[in-house]
DNA sequence: CTGCATCCGCCTCGATACTG
DNA sequence: CAGTATCGAGGCGGATGCAG
């Protein structure tokens, strides 16, 4: 008479999704592993709020279902199965809708710089990556990541850009979502210091356009 | 001192999604909002199991939120703001993926016609639509609806094709979804009967493989 | 120290009854 | 028909215990 787990009952994808990854938490469990492969305690520090319990029963659900795998050796982390990585795109499409909602951050909201990388790979529209070859990089707080773009193929990865990035836009995790939010233009986040920028005028256009901060220019 | 809903906390576009839409039913409040405006009776209808006073609760913060309107007049029903349309890629993208989910569907889960047009919408894939000009209709039972392929853009539309359609599908809600899941191919269901195809053999290639049915012909 | 399991108070959920 | 009120059951959140 193990439990049975609460459920839709509703032959329909949606429904079948939500029974799996609609628990309280369990999307910002992925949203984690979508970033790199974690451990237990990196998991707990990353949730403020889980409950030890719910975070282990959460991991153990998701593994049964073949969303994650568990650590294979001590010193390595739970990650993503191919299933669970299939996640990033309704994750990412989940999190520009949830931008919409962002307000002005009060002091008692957690910001960590890691979800700068969620915002950014969500806010990276491919259709406007015209016809070219460059890299951005992203130093957010103490977190690196950085943009290829491959004959107009963008891709978002952790650490710094190979070779030499065309922009390198430097800030602090709360500035960073907030342009992302659409809350501060990345001029004024310039203007007021919170953003440093390098690379020349041309290549941060196509970054912005890219992410959608700026219109297209003719 | 009103109530504060339960919230993340997260400056992060993900969690501030699902502080949204992320509680229970919320989602397939939306689904039934994605296939058109509701009454309050039809979504109690169409979401068994959810409680009158909790659909009521969830109706009314989304409302607040901006994500729906109530109804402007008896007899009209709730319908999405532009804020909630744009959960419809979030919500197939979810559904999508939750088709890797779907078993056998043993006698006690429900499965609804309407909701085959919302599996058709997540299946269709627009890079697989060449250049084509035509439509599909589709019979789910009692209900019907159609993809219209203009210059190779698709759109999925509640009610009969306009004109001649290319091909018609006949079938019921749990044949549908099945293939959708891909537990059932569109042969196998033709073969037993449950599936019934008019129009010529090219289009229904040209169709199963827009839905992602059938691997593209060179 | 990491990775959980157990216990407990509280809040959300689900079902039924009831009202305009 | 369209909700509101009520209440038991269960999921959640926090503290604590404990084994490898």
């Amino acid at each position: 008479m193990g439990h049975v787990r609460r459920n839709y009952g509703q032959y329909c994808g949606l429904a079948a999704a939500l029974d799996v990854i609609g628990e309280r938490w369990t999307l910002l469990i992925i949203r984690e592993l979508l970033l790199g492969p974690r451990r237990y305690g990196e998991l707990l520090e990353a949730l403020p709020g889980i409950g030890t319990n719910l975070l282990a029963e959460r991991l153990k659900v998701l593994h049964e279902l073949g969303v994650i795998t568990r650590p294979q050796s001590r010193d390595q982390g739970y990650a993503l199965t191919e299933l669970g990585h299939e996640l990033r795109e309704p994750v990412l499409s989940m999190a520009r809708w949830g931008l919409n909602f962002l307000d002005a951050p009060t002091p008692d909201v957690e910001t960590r710089a890691h979800w700068g990388f969620l915002a950014v790979q969500a806010m990276i529209d491919p259709e406007r990556a015209t016809e070219i070859d460059e890299s951005y990089e992203f130093r957010v707080d103490d977190v690196v990541f950085h943009i290829t773009v491959t004959h107009g193929k963008p891709v978002a990865l952790e650490g710094p850009a190979d070779g030499e990035p065309a922009v390198v836009a430097s800030t602090d995790a709360r500035t960073f979502v907030e342009i992302g939010a659409k809350r501060l233009t990345p001029f004024e986040a310039l203007a007021s210091g919170r953003l440093q920028l390098t690379g020349d005028t041309d290549a941060i256009v196509r970054s912005s356009v890219l992410l959608g901060l700026m219109a297209p220019v003719e």
